[in-house]
DNA sequence: ATATTATTAGTTAGTGTTTACTAACTTTTT
DNA sequence: AAAAAGTTAGTAAACACTAACTAATAATAT
């Protein structure tokens, strides 16, 4: 996935609208004028709006993946990976909100085979890492292993899920990374052996 | 809250019409259709779509909560009512798929003051439910007491979240209820002293 | 009991707005 | 001279909703 500088300022612009009044606030025409376009104009740069939306998506998940790798392949033990991999995300979620808000409307992106796709695969992607992550820690016998590698990634997800939801509902107020720290603790002192 | 026979109708379409695809599938035309009758005649028994969905929220809301509450009167200590509850509503959100989409999809509601306040009113209530009974089972010494109550819910809430969410994601194809069990013997072992 | 009236519940036909997107043309950059 | 990036003007479709009228039902008076 490359994009051009332009196709960049309108992931960006697009990151913009969707942070200030959700999903449906990103339209062709506030696209254009945030831009100081012409709504034809942006067709120069996406075949259709389905494809803007997937850019933003596609962008963020490389940026994010490649920050996530590097922790992956660092010296670190798995809790200490743990830690900083979701140290890194919410940080980055605090500073990107729109991204939550995509994420969080997959309903919304129902009708559309191709938004729904890459939602899913970032899902599905999300849940394989850390399940990964949890087996080595098992391994490495940092984490319990009375209970199973997947059920323990479901708790952990659903504790950053729930969290960055009440972040949400906050209406982006509370201190994300503050409680994604207390959360985290938590989460750490119940799968730890 | 009180629905008319016909206001219920109204109410069984439109979760029905949700629960095909999605909430962008609600709409005058579709529920006219879905009703045998024309789409003026809706605005005859809901004042606005807004309404209607307003109606659907509360409607399954109040039938839940009566079930909840009859649990939480019960005799049983904090984590068997802890399992009653869920399994009880597992099932009922397997039986209407509709309402995961209308709640997962708080973020398509941000624009609509009545709607958002509703469904974060549900959040909340639900939030504030469970911390009590954490709190209850960690009194009653069969929860543990060196994790706050609040960041146990957090987890526990998660845990149903994610387990909801994948479920949707696989297309109302995994057995949610059994899912549900697994996960919810996995946070019994995490959080029972 | 029946005729009159009022209310409720439905109809057809249409409005105004918003939406994503296009055709045809012009300016700018290479 | 050609390609890329912009413009103006407009389209067709979807949307929630309304005005104006009619049929069915319920309430009331005789």
């Amino acid at each position: 996935m490359n994009f051009t500088k332009k196709q960049i300022e309108i992931i960006d612009a697009s990151k913009d609208l969707i942070g200030e009044k959700g999903v449906q606030n990103l339209t062709i025409k506030n696209l254009a004028r945030k831009m100081s376009f012409s709504e034809p104009a942006l067709y120069r740069h996406f075949k259709d709006k389905t494809e803007i939306l997937k850019g933003l998506l596609l962008f963020h998940r490389e940026k994010i993946l490649s920050k996530v790798l590097a922790i992956h392949e660092s010296e670190l033990n798995a809790l200490e990976k743990f830690e900083k991999i979701l140290e890194f995300k919410f940080a980055h979620i605090e500073k990107n909100p729109a991204l939550v808000m995509v994420i969080f409307s997959e309903t919304s992106f129902q009708y559309c085979t191709v938004l729904s796709t890459v939602v899913n695969k970032i899902l599905e992607q999300r849940t394989k890492k850390i399940t990964e992550l949890i087996k080595r820690g098992q391994k490495e016998e940092t984490i319990r292993i009375d209970i199973d590698a997947k059920q323990l990634a479901t708790i952990v997800l659903g504790g950053l899920r729930t969290t960055i939801l009440s972040w949400k509902l906050s209406g982006f107020k509370t201190d994300l990374k503050k409680e994604g720290k207390e959360i985290w603790q938590t989460i750490e002192k119940l799968i730890k052996k």
